[in-house]
DNA sequence: GCAATTAGATACTGGCACTATCCAATATGG
DNA sequence: CCATATTGGATAGTGCCAGTATCTAATTGC
């Protein structure tokens, strides 16, 4: 398969694909001559990967660049990628969540429902930083108001962790993983607002 | 209070006080001369509000702006401000979401939750295309899948409209309205990664 | 009076995700 | 076997967006 026809069969401009290749998002084709790269049916389910990471996730092309690597690299441990997409694992300038204001109460929050998290995860910073706002706007809001919250999303991730069981190939497991630890995001966000809508109209008349 | 104590107290730079000012974000102040505006603590509240939906939950101006609109149009009536924050209501190019690829998938699945949901929710997009994703790179995963994300998203929205109970000031409860449908998001993502990576530690030895 | 501050307008910056153009080297079809 | 189209690779440009910088004229507080 040429750009070309990789191009058609992605709905992906050819100029777009060179911007990928360049960025090292999509490996090189196997070069035929000078001016000739031969692709495979993998690169075209990469470049299908890629564009829902960046299109459906709202990724930028670096995030999207270390996920893929980390899938790459470590297909053959689920929670070496997990970690890696999950950014436990100290990646690039790795910068240490686990103190600053408001991490006094990620970790009363982490304690609580006895979890084991890294100190460089960078969700650590995302719930100080939400908490550090809502404080600052003056919502009678802390820690404790996350916990069943929590209790929510372990559920959640229990789901998630239950759709990696019955999958063999390495690779197909570690996209797999990419899949429904990034890809869902918004998807789940979406089934919140919804639910929110209809938990709004039962609550005020119609 | 002037601009440069409204700057200081906030810690957002004037200049970006002033751009807030010209993108109508922020109201203007009350112009005592020529050049001179006195801004109150209403102010500082809104631009601390503004600072956390666009750093912290990562909206744009313009999408920032119309959340902003919701609040004070509609601040009597909490549903309404819901709805406009959801994008239930059609605000600006209203766009039906229910139709297009994916769209009866998204269908089944919220009648199968028994939700009413608009049809110019931009929610039912969102799920159609990561749904259309999901498909197009071969993941054996469809609505019914979702059914039990569904559910666990309808226990967080009971969880979040009781939150909105016991407040009496409108503009507060409908800020409040704000804060857990928009600022809560980038918290929630967080606590269910931490969660997948406390569940894959679990399953996986360490 | 006079340095410091201010509102408001205009122009600029930097980052990002592409997109367009060019070139030399192929491939292809009549 | 040659004319035309396509390709890989490099370089430069586009459009958007959030924020910054600069300038001017008016005003303030010492």
């Amino acid at each position: 398969m040429r750009i070309s026809e990789l191009s058609r069969r992605s709905g992906v401009p050819s100029a777009t694909i060179k911007f990928y290749l360049r960025e090292g998002l999509l490996p090189a084709g196997r070069a035929t001559a000078a001016t000739q790269a031969e692709y495979s049916e993998a690169h075209l389910r990469r470049l299908r990967l890629i564009r829902a990471l960046i299109g459906v996730r709202g990724l930028t092309v670096n995030a999207t660049r270390e996920v893929l690597n980390a899938v790459c690299e470590y297909e053959a441990d689920i929670h070496q990628v997990l970690g890696l997409v999950l950014g436990a694992r100290p990646v690039g300038e790795a910068v240490r969540s686990d103190d600053g204001p408001g991490a006094p109460d990620v970790n009363a929050l982490v304690a609580h429902m006895g979890w084991q998290i890294s100190e460089y995860a960078p969700a650590r910073r995302v719930i100080a930083e939400t908490l550090e706002s809502l404080r600052s706007l003056g919502a009678d809001f802390d820690w404790r108001t996350l916990i069943p919250y929590a209790q929510l999303a372990r559920q959640t991730a229990v789901l998630d962790l239950d759709q990696l069981r019955d999958t063999d190939d390495l690779v197909e497991r570690a996209e797999r993983a990419v899949l429904l630890t990034v890809l869902l995001e918004p998807a789940l966000l979406a089934l919140r607002r919804m639910a929110q809508e209809h938990e709004s109209a039962l609550r005020h008349g119609t």
